[in-house]
DNA sequence: AGATTGTATGTCAAATCTGATATATCGTCA
DNA sequence: TGACGATATATCAGATTTGACATACAATCT
């Protein structure tokens, strides 16, 4: 199992502060992923509550519609860089992000 | 001025919260750079604090000591990803992070 | 001075990410 | 049922990032 899969997989299969130590994932690497997932959802989140639709967030980020539909799916090819993009063009707070990820 | 550059120049000219819109960042790459920038201060500190050299540290991350030494610069081709993971890597906590953040 | 230790900077091939496109799925409404 | 709007998934060429390496710089020793 590659690393992009198992990355995949684990984003998507398990939940947030789930123990994911048994399928090989290091403590960084399982943090890093919580961090993510934690990311993602409060951008779906962020979204719906402005009644945004993906295709207007992707106008708004100069992207697709399928890499918002990614970045909310947590898909490992996927950075929390553009996770971060995302959440900031929709106005969120230094402070509500520092929630977020606490 | 092509991005890399104007991105460089903003992330090792200006100080954190002093405003750069006049070299033509927009609200939401300013305050992405921000956070940039508190996360490679942080990584110094946090480093520093523990007594371990960017060798080490590199050794800890699987990397180079010039790419730690790219991090704590904010250089623009270090993403926010490798930060976190160097933060991480360093033992520092969820509430730490969002500390940092915010 | 020379040696040593820690950090900075430039470059590059390989790996990864990005936006775009195509297509599929799902719900809802006429 | 079919059309429509919203979201999901696959793929790919081009762009960016990565680790590594070489080398330079700075401070601190003997």
């Amino acid at each position: 199992m590659d690393s992009q899969k198992k990355k995949a997989l684990a984003a998507k299969g398990w939940k947030v502060g789930s123990t994911a130590e048994f399928i090989g994932l290091s403590s960084e690497e399982s943090r890093f992923i919580e961090l993510k997932l934690a990311l993602s959802g409060s951008l779906r989140t962020e979204r719906l509550r402005q009644d945004v639709t993906q295709v207007e967030l992707a106008k708004l980020l100069g992207t697709s519609q399928s890499r918002v539909a990614k970045m909310e799916a947590a898909d490992p090819t996927v950075t929390v860089d553009l996770l971060l993009k995302a959440l900031l063009v929709l106005g969120v707070t230094k402070k509500q992000l520092a929630k977020i990820i606490a």
